[in-house]
RNA sequence: GCGCCUGUAGCUCAGCUGGAUAGAGCAACGGACUUCUAAUCCGUAGGCCAGAGGUUCGAAUCCUCUCAGGCGCACCA
């Protein structure tokens, strides 16, 4: 929508420019088409003259007066420009202009909000990927719905999406996740044995080791630890991964590749392991340096603060290798960008792998990361912050059965992702009733509701592909047909700058004017013509916010 | 000590790559159901945008410093 008065301020320079009004001079491509905050100021309104005034060493309002004679000349879609303020320009357009808008989003119907942008560009959103430790809790459940939908924008922005978890088997912890459960086995046998206080210490561990007992039975205690952790430990991993696909499914999130760690350091073949090459390679290439017995990225020369090491001088590979492996192979599978949703607690990586990517010669530029601030849980005056290995957590399947996959979305969606916040159980239980994620799924009722009495009363499905919309006059209407037409530019947007969080507040703005109309004006009246054209307008905003909600992954229920 | 994020109404937060008189929800107070769903609407009140400088036509937004909270700076995972 600002596109095109983009394109018509940009043929005016030219023009002037033609014209000998403005010097011979690139025009910039820094100035602003911005909707005004103000109706009074316009639909449309531009800095351009304030943005070119120093260049030509003119007062803005002299510029603005040039630029206006180049556009004002017969451009039917626009009724008026005027010159405001210190020198901007302000667009009203014409009725009609909105009404060829509204019949556009109609037109598109389901795909009202989709976009070219991506090209269909190979993008990969990595998000959750918890560790295998436990089941996933509302800090998780906070990169999952940003996670998801950082995808869902991508993919309704063009792009060819693929939704991937990391799943971090391997190493130290796996072994102490193991160990956890083998304890509880034994304890629940009648051992005398304390759980170590870095296991993990959480209920779900000793009923892993139940189920043991239930299908082992005691033969294992007779075993030694060493030749049963591998056991304990696979059948804890994968029981536990087992439960957080189901958690995600709950939550209405699903991926496309689940990708194991532990594969990169697995040789088939007698081949070496993914791992092992990228360093052999690094090492060729001189971009790792032996020292102390370790193996060191030469990171500080690609942007970190210090150099890292890759390899331990007991010949462990650090988290960090594996982690250059899986972004290596991330290129080499296609992706022309990656975005990767993280804990802020580990931001502590990202000039790291950052400058492990440069070093590689790879375009660190493709690479978006996305922190999320951590998530506290607040019961009463309590603050309890989200760790695995405390024990001391709220499972995302209880937040979701309190208040419901819908609302625990709509939550963790509403706040820019690098906002900590306070999650309030109980007032997010209380809120039930008028959280706003009803508010909004109770105005896409509505319409819904609108629609099935027409339909009654007609005796035929309204077509509100043949209503006149030169009937829809009112401020409000207008005002409507200028809210929804400025989805696609949310989607562009969010697309380039990743930020989820302006969907719930858009659709907040739209319900509110909406309720507001409803309230305000009947829809379904004596005049057919009228009627008509007020039910395309419904039509329009209810495929607006069914696509916006489609986007969060919250239901756009048809009746409450 | 260094780096990143945050600080806006009583509370939870929006505020776009600087734009015109700083917004919403909740809470508070006062109104509106004979009509398409009151899970709604209308109105009132609420602010030193943490603080101090700077940049310019113009700053909540950009820069510097200070204060406060969170997170990170491993041959941990």
């Amino acid at each position: 929508m600002k596109n095109i008065i983009y394109k018509k301020i940009n043929k005016a320079c030219r023009q002037a420019i033609d014209e000998g009004k403005f010097p011979p001079m690139d025009i910039p491509e820094n100035f602003l088409v911005e909707i005004p905050k103000e109706e009074k100021h316009g639909d449309f309104s531009t800095n351009i003259a304030m943005i070119l005034a120093p260049l030509l060493k003119k007062n803005p309002r002299e510029v603005g007066k040039i630029i206006i004679d180049m556009l004002g000349q017969g451009d039917k879609e626009i009724s008026k420009i005027e010159l405001a303020g210190p020198g901007f320009i302000n667009f009203f357009m014409e009725d009609a202009f909105w009404h060829s808008c509204l019949k556009d989003v109609i037109r598109q119907g389901d795909n009202y909000g989709r976009l070219a942008l991506g090209r269909d560009k190979k993008v990969q959103v990595e998000f959750v990927s918890a560790n295998p430790t436990g089941p996933l809790h509302i800090g998780h459940g906070r990169g999952a719905a940003v996670g998801d939908v950082v995808a869902n924008i991508l993919d309704w922005a063009g792009y060819d999406v693929t939704r991937e978890y990391y799943i971090n088997d391997a190493g130290e912890q796996m072994r102490t996740l193991g160990l956890s459960t083998l304890v509880r086995y034994k304890q629940l046998l009648g051992k005398e044995i304390e759980l170590p206080e870095k296991c993990y210490q959480g209920d779900y561990i000793k009923n892993i080791a139940q189920e043991i007992i239930d299908k082992k039975g005691e033969t294992l205690l007779t075993v030694s630890d060493e030749e049963n952790l591998p056991f304990f430990t696979k059948y804890t991993a994968d029981t536990i991964l087992d439960i957080i696909k189901d958690d995600l499914k709950g939550f209405g999130v699903e991926f496309d590749t689940w990708y194991s760690e532990n594969t990169l350091f697995e040789d088939p073949d007698g081949e070496k392991s993914p791992v092992e090459k990228v360093v052999d390679w690094m090492r060729e290439k001189n971009f790792v340096y032996e020292s102390e017995g370790a193996l060191w990225l030469r990171a500080a020369a690609f942007g970190d603060d210090k150099d890292r090491v890759v390899r331990k001088g007991t010949g462990a590979y650090t988290y960090l290798a594996s982690d250059i492996a899986y972004h290596k192979e991330k290129f080499e599978r296609g992706f022309e960008r990656i975005v990767n949703v993280w804990g802020a607690d580990h931001h502590g990586y990202v000039s790291r792998l950052r400058s492990a990517i440069k070093a590689m010669k790879l375009p660190d530029e493709a690479l978006d990361v996305i922190l999320i601030q951590l998530v506290n849980l607040k019961k009463g005056d309590e603050m309890i912050s989200m760790s695995t290995r405390s024990g001391q957590f709220l499972p995302l399947t209880d937040l979701i059965k309190d208040v419901g996959s819908d609302a625990a979305r709509f939550f963790f969606l509403m706040r820019s992702s690098d906002a900590q916040f306070d999650f309030d159980v109980d007032l997010a239980k209380k809120q039930s009733s008028d959280n706003p994620v009803y508010y909004i799924q109770y105005a896409h009722a509505r319409i819904c509701s609108i629609f099935r009495q027409a339909e009654e009363r007609m005796g035929e499905k309204p077509s509100p592909q043949t209503a006149n919309l030169a009937l829809l006059k009112l401020p409000e209407e207008l005002r409507l047909i200028k809210k929804i037409s400025e989805f696609t530019g949310l989607v562009e947007r969010m697309a380039v700058r990743l930020e989820p969080h302006l969907v719930p507040h858009y659709l907040n703005e739209i319900a509110s004017e909406l309720h507001s109309y409803y309230k305000k004006h009947r829809v379904l009246g004596e005049d057919n013509a009228i009627t008509n054209a007020r039910l395309a307008l419904l039509g329009g905003i209810r495929l607006t916010i069914k696509n916006s909600l489609k986007i969060l992954g919250v239901s756009a229920p048809e009746s409450m």
